[in-house]
DNA sequence: CAATATATGTCAACGTGACTGACGTAAAGA
DNA sequence: TCTTTACGTCAGTCACGTTGACATATATTG
């Protein structure tokens, strides 16, 4: 399918953008792994774990469901990295008090300071990306990302978790 | 390490948004793999058949090792989804005729429907989201993602892989 | 030409992080 | 009381990445 009989497209509709497009997430994503994957080596870590600790952080006293919705894996995938965690003392659970049979999830100090030293690298990337693109580039990065996500207005365009 | 101490940022640079640029990017691709990954189903093809057919089908007659850089994983790696591509008639390897050590690589007519059908989607993803946020936001989106690339003038910006 | 370097392939072993399916338990809710 | 929900666990499987060692053909260089 060629671009010659789409009719008037604005130029950013033009089969090679998009394919630009596609492409710039492909690479974006690959990097943005690289530097905090170096941290979790030192833990033997991998980036199941990385995610578990940055969504807990973002959103203490998450339940259990919550964090599944968020990463889209399930419960027996979850369990293995979260029971490493728990029991090397990066996350806690709490029984919930409105409902317990909730497990909810927490840092620990230990937990906070992992979390900070793998976000930290990616902020740095991120505001040195930011910063190099101005304010104007950045509202259109958070547009356009937004707009691919699943359901276009996602909590996290506009903050954490959402909760019941 | 809070916002208080930072000084003068402007407020893109603020932790909060550095953060949300970051979980808006890991949104992004964890939808924009879905649908795709429907696709590949059918083949019994899994996300790195994709990577493959997506890269030799932008850049026709690739070798090996330009394919390698692009997708940062090991030859060994490769060679079993390499190989199973070429073994159900999606690639065709082609000696080199500059240099007869390479094995070039190329789509067929089945690998090339292939690819559109795993690409269509995404096209089709991109181009809302585009429409979605306008023309000068594609740009933002465009400076920002090159900006987090590793090497900020990535070949990809601004064409296909470049050949020496 | 001989020696070395490069492009690619292959065998083998291993680890992570996903999956499905089945079953169990405690607590909530009808 | 009965059913549903939140969570956990056991077991098996698969996709896809890794390291390390070695093989082959071709190119390049001294």
């Amino acid at each position: 399918m060629t671009d010659v009989k789409t009719g008037p497209n604005p130029l950013f509709l033009r089969d090679e953008e998009l394919v630009q497009g596609i492409e710039l997430l492909f690479y974006a994503y690959r990097d943005f792994t690289e530097d905090p994957d170096a941290v979790l080596e030192e833990y033997g870590f991998g980036r199941a774990h990385h995610r578990v600790v940055h969504f807990v952080a973002r959103n203490p006293g998450m339940s259990v469901a919550e964090l599944l919705e968020i990463l889209r894996i399930t419960k027996q995938s979850l369990s293995r990295v979260l029971g490493q965690l728990v029991e090397r003392g990066f996350v806690v659970q709490r029984k919930g008090t409105r409902d317990r049979r909730q497990r909810l999830l927490y840092l620990t100090e230990t937990g906070r300071d992992l979390a900070e030293r793998l976000t930290e690298p990616q902020k740095r990337r991120v505001a040195r990306a930011y910063r190099g693109a101005g304010a104007d580039a950045v509202e259109g990065y958070r547009k356009v990302l937004t707009g691919l996500i699943d359901d276009g207005r996602h909590e996290t365009a506009s903050g954490p978790v959402r909760r019941r």
